[in-house]
DNA sequence: AAGTATAAATACCGATTGGTATATTTTTAT
DNA sequence: ATAAAAATATACCAATCGGTATTTATACTT
């Protein structure tokens, strides 16, 4: 690993929460610095423009969600109990420093829909990823019978999505823990339902 | 009603979706001169500075949300009527010209919740009010015999609201209707599962 | 250890930022 | 119709924006 991919990284994993709570608009290259202690020539030699270190911060963020999901999952083989490591993930996201800011999907998504092809791209692709591995899960349990048949995988994939989103929005408006912590449980609900 | 009053109106009518589609930190004041077609010693005539801006906007796209639900509301009498008529509102979102950048509520949240306090406040306010009008129309059904009353009415707006909250992100972000009208699927049948 | 390549810091660029002071126009009350 | 008041436009401000060219310092190769 050289010098300049060793500084790469650096500055992504400094910068990636800033991104996370500030949005890209709302940070600056001066917020950049700051966060590195490096300068604007030093950014500048490292990456492009202000986009791609964003496009990076991104993917880091969203590398950590994929870390924190699929080390809970792998340690579950039924089907039902993979969606239920999914709830013990965000319901130990607060808890987590670099989520502190929350879910960068959600911050992303939100920001870029209608402002920044690029990003929206990116926050696009992990909804997407995010809704196909529910649907293996919930297919794969179906085959294995531990779900019932009649269970619409699409449908259940979204609402799982925008359940735990809707979730994480509330925690980090209201401040407090209530909220998701309810939304959770209910998501829980619908796991129980599934279950044959 | 004065001139200015009539100025401030519509300067806050032209700039709300501005606002909306590209956030707080995305919206300079030459966008809300463009917008306007007025000039910058307009608005700041009108107006202390971009956060007074920014506040009356995000008060305008509420209370058109406001407007939507109260309207479908009052067509109701019945608690499972009210809740399935908030579902008509957002099933037709999509269609609102106002409200084609979204959810002014999700938008401003995720934007603010940890950058821009008085924003972050409105937003709250906002979910606060949806949430106990939500809370209300559970009690009062579980008084009037037509909801079960086992439900927790604290957790079901929690749950409700971060679903159409998760489904109008699905929305925005994928450019589709599929995940939203799976979403709303799924809330119709947490209506009728709480029905007695 | 020296020379070269690479990375980082400095200094700078025009454009735009949010905001203000002043001038000009338009309302409004008489 | 006119004068005073109010509202809008113009002209300007320092600071910051994203980005670049150049210089200095560091790292790597032989």
């Amino acid at each position: 690993m050289t010098k300049a991919e060793k500084t790469k990284q650096y500055i992504i994993e400094k910068t990636a929460p800033v991104f996370n709570r500030q949005g890209y608009a709302g940070t600056s290259i001066s917020d950049l610095t700051a966060a590195t202690g490096l300068t604007k020539g030093s950014i500048y030699g490292n990456f492009e423009n202000k986009d791609e270190v964003a496009l990076a911060a991104f993917e880091y963020n969203h590398r950590r969600i994929i870390t924190l999901v699929s080390d809970r999952l792998a340690k579950h083989n039924g089907s039902i109990d993979k969606l239920k490591a999914y709830i013990a993930v965000y319901a130990e996201l607060p808890k987590d420093e670099l989520l502190q800011y929350g879910c960068p999907v959600l911050n992303t998504a939100t920001e870029a829909d209608d402002t920044h092809p690029q990003l929206r791209l990116k926050a696009l692709s992990a909804v997407n990823m995010w809704k196909r591995n529910i649907v293996n899960i919930i297919i794969k349990g179906q085959e294995k019978k531990e779900i019932r048949k009649s269970v619409d995988a699409n449908e259940f994939a979204f609402t799982f999505i925008a359940l735990i989103e809707g979730g994480v929005l509330l925690w980090k408006l209201t401040g407090s823990l209530d909220g998701l912590n309810a939304v959770l449980k209910s998501a829980k609900g619908m796991i129980k339902d599934i279950a044959r």
